[in-house]
DNA sequence: ATAGGGTTAG
């Protein structure tokens, strides 16, 4: 039998390609070995590879072992991880399975292959398997394959077992930190992560960096993200897209937009991840009209948008109320045929639900095939805010019953529900049922919601008791809530309580400041006032002028507190009011 | 072998 030319070779090659059914695929087969070309490397490696997407793991570990007299490593490592970026990734484990009980020996290089692929299936019983193989045949001492292990444990759900792992490790290289470092980072355990930095024995590189960075923004540590920004300044790094990007958004998480914004202008390279962070960052600073208009720069510069900038998008339309903009983008998502997972459903109830298109909301969230807390919180929130209160409810209670856990948010949304639709026995029911049922400690966000409840119920008493026993001590949300009960119910001693704890309270922020004038104001005590507004001078408080953001016709007009945009439009009336009170304000 | 962006409330 001659061995077969290489134009023969390239033709199997690229028959191999081609998805094949199974008859066709034994003509092949059997052509490759009468024809000798199952000699050729190249050609293995693509039958590897083709057996991987068209057979079982049984039957491709036979037909490769038929090609060759001594079981090599190698071909079934191809095979292993074809299966891994296939979407059957249990299928390399069960070729590892082969290997084993048939005596084709791993190599170093099988074990990180596997591995990976129990990542891809949450396999942590079949990586604690592996792992024994491993142990077995003495590649325990091998820096890769403990690396590797690290990972995998962490990625499976099983951190404990990675610390096992690093801590029994005689050696660690930065790999090693590095990975134990991402593996809490992806879980969320954003101090652990930083944690370990600080006791890093050996040179952090810029993946160390990254992972780093975005520790130091979940947890708001911005010391630790500014000192990381200054070493690299002071290396002369040169920042790559992913470190860039991982800087910006330690500012943007860090809510200091402003330096998101600097960081964003010197950024050399931007692509489509550099402008989501500036945008989410902009929409979570409370400027959702600039992370529009970033939006149209974007796209201005031939940036394509993708699903995960159009939900921060959707997001900056459902704060404002920007239905037109909203509707744009759904369109959008829809003629792109852009993949519509739970994320960018969850922004889009939440668009529809804010901008009063409750019909919509529903819809979508109907049609959604994956819901979690956050597309039901979107939705039983909507309902609360448009004075839906039972059906909010009602939503509520299916999802509890559809085994869902509900959260603090999930509270804040049923509870100002029952606030707006005056369900004062609902409300305290489920208020208790926190605890009760639910594990979940009130917060004072809860206990505003209850004030507010009871406030607006006129129960101004019982809302008395309530911020009195309640284990936090009050902030301005909580007085402001008491505040408007009083105004309605004309409880002057309770008021009078109110308003010395208020004083009591200083102007601690600017929300505190806008209801101190405003007692003062009430009685006429302007002197107070200007007293009141050099003390915020001198701490530092600024009031943001008030600002009201309507859309018409596609356009979006932001009234400022006492400035006049877009008068041409005849809402004079609602200007107007915005000025007057910015009389009321100043008091002058 | 280790690295970046999104959604809920107030």
């Amino acid at each position: 039998m001659t061995r077969a030319s290489p134009p023969f070779n390239r033709i199997l090659l690229n028959l191999l390609q081609v998805p094949l059914k199974t008859t066709s695929f034994t003509q092949i087969h059997s052509l490759l070995f009468t024809s000798g070309a199952s000699q050729e490397l190249s050609v293995l490696l693509k039958l590897a590879e083709f057996l991987a997407s068209s057979q079982t793991p049984s039957s491709a570990y036979f037909t490769l072992k038929q090609t060759q007299r001594l079981p090599n490593p190698f071909l079934f490592n191809t095979l292993i991880s074809s299966y891994t970026q296939s979407s059957s990734p249990h299928f390399a484990f069960a070729v590892f399975k082969h290997m084993v009980s048939d005596g084709s020996t791993p190599d170093k290089y099988t074990f990180p292959l596997v591995l990976k692929s129990c990542v891809r299936f949450s396999g942590f019983e079949e990586a604690r398997q592996i792992h024994g193989v491993v142990a077995k045949l003495g590649f325990l001492t091998d820096l890769y394959v403990q690396n590797v292990l690290i990972h995998v444990y962490g990625l499976c759900g099983c951190y404990p077992d990675a610390c096992i792992m690093f801590d029994d490790m005689l050696v660690r290289d930065v790999v090693s930190w590095t990975g134990l470092i991402s593996v809490c980072v992806k879980g969320g355990r954003f101090v652990d992560a930083l944690t370990l930095f600080a006791q890093m024995d050996v040179v952090p590189n810029i993946t160390t960096i990254v992972s780093v960075l975005v520790a130091s923004g979940r947890t708001g540590e911005l010391n630790i993200g500014r000192s990381v920004h200054g070493l690299l300044l002071k290396n002369e790094a040169v920042l790559g897209l992913i470190a860039g990007n991982a800087l910006l958004d330690m500012y943007v998480k860090c809510e200091r937009i402003d330096e998101a914004k600097q960081m964003f202008k010197e950024l050399p390279m931007k692509d489509i991840v550099t402008w989501t962070s500036i945008i989410s960052g902009l929409v979570q600073c409370k400027q959702p009209k600039e992370a529009l208009e970033v939006f149209h720069t974007m796209q201005s510069y031939g940036m394509e948008p993708d699903k995960v900038v159009l939900s921060s998008v959707l997001s900056a339309c459902a704060s404002m109320g920007a239905l037109d903009c909203g509707s744009w983008i759904h369109r959008y998502i829809n003629f792109k045929a852009i993949e519509q997972d739970v994320h960018i459903g969850t922004s889009m109830v939440d668009m529809y639900a804010k901008c009063g298109c409750l019909d919509m909301a529903l819809e979508i969230f109907e049609n959604m095939p994956i819901k979690n807390i956050r597309s039901w919180n979107a939705l039983i929130g909507g309902l609360a805010m448009h004075g839906q209160g039972k059906e909010a409810l009602g939503y509520f209670e299916w999802m509890v019953r559809t085994g869902l856990k509900p959260n603090d948010v999930s509270f804040i949304a049923i509870l100002s529900a029952c606030s707006h639709s005056g369900l004062v026995e609902e409300g305290r029911r489920h208020f208790a049922s926190m605890i009760k049922f639910h594990d979940l400690v009130p917060k004072i966000e809860h206990y505003g919601c209850m004030v507010d409840l009871l406030g607006r119920a006129g129960l101004v008493e019982e809302a008395y008791e309530l911020v009195k026993t309640m284990p936090m001590k009050a902030d301005v949300l909580i007085w402001g809530a008491m505040l408007s009960a009083c105004r309605t119910s004309g409880k002057t001693e309770i008021s009078q309580w109110v308003r010395d704890s208020l004083l009591e309270l200083g102007p601690s922020d600017s929300g505190a400041f806008v209801l101190l004038s405003n007692i003062y104001a009430t009685n006429d005590r302007w002197g107070d006032i200007s007293r009141l507004r050099r003390l915020m001078r001198k701490k530092g408080i600024k009031k943001e002028p008030g600002s009201s953001i309507i859309e018409l016709d596609g356009w979006v007009h932001e009234f400022l507190v006492g400035v006049m945009e877009h008068h041409q439009m005849g809402d004079i009336l609602m200007v107007l009011y915005i000025f007057e009170k910015q009389m009321q304000i100043d008091g002058q």
